[in-house]
DNA sequence: ACTATAGTTAGCTTTATGGCTAACCAATCA
DNA sequence: TGATTGGTTAGCCATAAAGCTAACTATAGT
């Protein structure tokens, strides 16, 4: 399950509509694809880069496909996100400390400066 | 700032890379080159790709162009996938008080069948 | 003024994406 | 068994993506 493939696969507003309709639950191919004007095999075609993508799982049973979420792709974006997150917050408070610490000096330096 | 437009930013691996990076802090187009192995122009399609997203922004002064991270951009995402985890887990969440009733049921049954 | 640096523009290739139609299985149902 | 339903394959088209080179512009340093 590839960051690549996972991102691009959630790059789809028809994708994405998709996997928030599986987050309710499992879904046929065919109920999957009534919301949407698309012909059956463009939107095949979307569930396949959800699959292959790791965010959908399916299996045939008779004729029917059912189709349904994985959430530990979703999960994965998630994580990648918070580590990022995490970064930057990390930079921005050791900014916050050291524009602190110049106020302080800034501070200082102007009594030193009125008691002259 | 769309969603597909986000999400397809950040499908790409030197794309990613260069998001990472700016999360260490602004950077210059020069800076976030130097360990691609890519032609500048080609680098700076990426970038340009990162900025029409919304998760990067630059500017010019002089002949450098300093780059830095939208947070927002990246907020939205993370927020998107956060209410579709909130689904699921709901979903996930009644099924398994529905599958304690099963429990409970089946236990009561038990005594019923026992105490016949 | 000359040269080096830092980007930028233009234009080309190759490959991938997103959509379609038409024809084709394979399981149900009557 | 014959028709219907549910999905699948194959193949076409238009556009966008990801890379390149070559040539250009505009600042900064000497």
């Amino acid at each position: 399950m590839q960051l690549d493939h996972v991102f691009g696969a959630l790059s789809d507003a028809t994708r994405r509509a998709i996997v928030m309709r599986l987050c309710d639950g499992e879904a046929s191919v065919g109920e999957l694809a009534k919301p949407f004007e698309m012909a059956l095999p463009s939107l095949m075609k979307h569930i396949r880069i959800l699959e292959s993508s790791g965010l959908v799982a399916s299996e045939k049973t008779g004729r029917v496909r059912m189709c349904s979420l994985q959430t530990e792709a979703l999960a994965t974006v998630e994580g990648w996100l918070a580590v990022q997150r995490e970064i930057w917050e990390q930079r921005l408070d050791r900014l916050e400390t050291y524009v602190e610490k110049l106020k302080k000096r800034e501070k200082s330096n102007a009594r030193k400066r009125r008691s002259k």
